[in-house]
DNA sequence: CCGGATCCGTTTCGATACTG
DNA sequence: CAGTATCGAAACGGATCCGG
């Protein structure tokens, strides 16, 4: 198969990720929902189907903004963890979170996990922190 | 012709703006270029397709997130202004520039307008404000 | 059962030509 | 200049299949 996306073209990679639907879901249910497994993804509310599920982690696995592990106790499964390049899209995620609370009442269902709100409103830098430390400390245990 | 978007699902509409390369690029341009016009957004850099630019422009007007007026000294001419709504995802849009120049070193330029790069480091905040007041002062005039 | 890959009809994109 | 129409190409996404 060809490639469906151009990583020959660095100029545009930030839009290729952030401005595509599905990178950005599965970027967010892995900082919030702590996603792991092509089952948790394909799962999730969002509902994406599993070929686009595969290109969109094969997409992030070339920009290494995920790496593919085996769990430790279950060498069949494959896990997906955000690297360090990943976990610095949090800001991007958390700051459309409080956009989408504030200018879209309607209903904000897809992008607010929990009632975290008051929390990240209250001291964003500081949610933002929490957020990755305890991103890493769940998954880069070596 | 038919809507080309989902207006009736609201819980999705932040993904639909955002994780959506085009709508972001409009947005940005208008932020930090100033764009106002039809042909300020054909003319980008990012050369979008009209018909494209199009669709976008309609559906950034249904979500209020950009208004469409004339220029007061040019009744000829639609000029597209940034609401509030609109200008509200300007930390979403920065946050977007300085993990692009944090972490796709090869070559950002597709969202790197200007030198202002550092500005930005030095005092994310103060310079989102900045940018809004300087976007609403110039714009904003009735 | 899980993690995908393949197939295939439908939708959307996007380059260009065209119109008022 | 500000869009709209066209049309082939690409992407989507539901269903199904398959190896482990």
């Amino acid at each position: 198969m060809q490639n469906q996306f151009r990583c020959s073209c660095p100029c545009t990679s930030a839009l290729d990720i952030v401005g595509d639907k599905w990178t950005l879901v599965i970027i967010k249910d892995m900082i919030l929902l702590n996603n792991r497994t092509f089952k948790d993804f394909s799962e999730s509310d969002e509902a994406i189907a599993t070929n686009i599920l595969s290109s969109r982690l094969k997409m992030l696995l070339e920009y290494e903004i995920i790496r593919k592990e085996k769990l430790p106790d279950n060498k069949q499964k494959n896990i997906y963890i955000l690297t360090q390049k990943g976990l610095n899209l949090t800001p991007v995620i958390i700051d459309l979170i409080i956009w989408s609370d504030g200018n879209l009442r309607e209903n904000h269902s897809t992008l607010l996990p929990t009632a975290q709100l008051d929390s990240v409103k209250n001291d964003k830098e500081s949610f933002i922190s929490m957020l990755i430390e305890n991103y890493k400390k769940r998954n880069w245990k070596r």
